[in-house]
DNA sequence: TTGCTCCTCACGTCACGTGAGGTGGC
DNA sequence: TTGCTCCTCACGTCACGTGAGGTGGC
């Protein structure tokens, strides 16, 4: 018999280790000292504590292994929880190699600029979302300001302001034109609508649903459409930094629309659609 | 201005997720009503948040990150933490590809067998430690029971019990023969010691330090050595398919030592130092 | 007015680690 | 006897999540 100490050295664990299972009634001692309260081992439980340690190697949680060592768990069930356990490690080490990117990315940006950047670059999931707007290749992108002005001024008295969200452009093509833009532009909704209306311009808006984005990488920018390119271009650099791929199309989305005079206080949100560079995560999973 | 619910919408947050970081004082509203305890957000506020959450995404900690928007942190203590970050981070991903490959061979372990196997195996480091023995090429392992013998009713009268750890093997050899063994039998000790002392077989017990192995995959083995074989063999497999090798020399502790009539009773853990596979690691952080 | 939003506690999570304050064993 | 070992609480960790019980805003 051993004291909870040589025990604990023999099984290289801890003696609170010891005692905590010991509490949580995972492993106990074969004997307890009444007057003392002192923990007796035996060596013949080494096996057993063995197999708890390894299955907590498998990344199971103390009262998984209760079960599986009370055999309460038949052999499908344990498959069952190994294969679970399986797809949550791999998603996790997604995740890791994710950050280690991101922090090698900061690293050699703070080297490049000498400090933090601005254009803090989030990923996000972009539900799928009700929007009512149109679909035009834009001669001129000088036009813009008169149809969004249109669409700002009319939309409110057709549409109940529970339902209107933010204003958005979605951009269809690869680059930044300055003319022949294929956009959308219109109002994210809260709520399904039924209703078309069409703008003095020709153009006429008409209710869709925004298709659901699994990430995007999103930056806000405050301030006048001057800012944006060198957002844009922030934006890249990290996406290219971390092991994205670029998609489409990419949303702009205004939390605070720009309004004459007050450029400055704009609030844009840029969504760029991305994916994970392929063989990325093949090369740790084979 | 925003209140909270719209505000955590917009920035993909959730609501109980910025009332933790206004109560932490890590990213406070705008303005608070005195009379309804409303928290009144702006849009301006946005990147700031981004920039919290681009940091958590690093791994950095919210007390670090406290720091680091206040501006307590200079660009080369920033870089000190991402580095150390990134070590961190590194250890976890390696821990993370260990446990994969753990869940792998039990998965694959419970199809060839049918349930759950016994010789749990664990990783250990076993620390350098003062052993007192002698080192031999045995022509006959038969002899062996002899030599222990008088090791075991020699030493508790020479060395205190205080000091006399455990008897051990130490096997010198890529193969298990049968004769011609190369090895050191002794007894562990827990602390230094100055004497040499002979047998009567012309052995001459001397104090050394067995060094330390970095890893080593151990069994705890129950019962006689016609046990043995089993173990090494679940072991062997268990190391191949972790994706480990196998190095030398290979060590046999006795918790409780064979005694005559009582071989059932025999407790011993078989150490087997192990190294990564080259080239597992390099995959991924390149 | 109703239903939705927001508020503040207090407690839970997970697997232990860290004292504080006290006793047993050689 | 002294120093080492062991004991039992109670509280801390980290970043929120989960109720309970109550109020504000359109």
């Amino acid at each position: 018999m051993f004291r909870i100490g040589e025990f604990s050295r023999i099984a290289q664990t801890t003696i609170i280790q010891l005692r905590h299972y010991d509490q949580i009634g995972l492993f106990q001692p074969e004997y307890i000292d009444q007057f003392t309260g002192y923990r007796y081992y035996r060596a013949t439980q080494l096996p057993d504590l063995n197999r708890i340690l390894a299955m907590k190697d498998l990344g199971l949680t103390l009262e998984q292994i209760k079960q599986l060592v009370q055999e309460k768990v038949s052999v499908d069930e344990l498959r069952g929880m190994l294969t679970l356990k399986k797809a949550q490690v791999e998603q996790e080490l997604s995740e890791t190699v994710a950050t280690l990117r991101l922090i090698d990315a900061r690293l050699s940006q703070i080297e490049r600029e000498g400090g933090m950047s601005h254009d803090d670059v989030v990923i996000k999931e972009i539900p799928a979302q009700p929007f009512f707007g149109f679909r035009a290749v834009l001669p001129d992108t000088r036009k813009v300001g008169k149809i969004t002005g249109e669409m700002r001024r009319l939309l409110p008295s057709r549409v109940s302001k529970k339902k209107l969200g933010y204003f958005t452009a979605v951009f269809h093509a690869n680059a930044f034109l300055y003319e022949n833009v294929d956009v959308e532009m219109g109002f994210l909704l809260n709520d399904a609508l039924d209703m078309t209306l069409p703008l003095s311009s020709g153009y006429e808006l008409i209710p869709r649903i925004l298709p659901r984005v699994e990430m995007a990488a999103c930056v806000v920018r405050v301030g006048g459409p001057d800012k944006a390119v060198a957002s844009y271009a922030n934006v890249g650099r990290w996406i290219e930094a971390n092991g994205y791929h670029m998609g489409n199309p990419v949303r702009e989305m205004f939390i605070v629309p720009p309004s004459p005079g007050k450029f400055e206080e704009t609030v844009c949100e840029i969504q760029i659609p991305v994916s994970f560079e392929p063989g990325i995560l093949d090369k740790i999973t084979n």
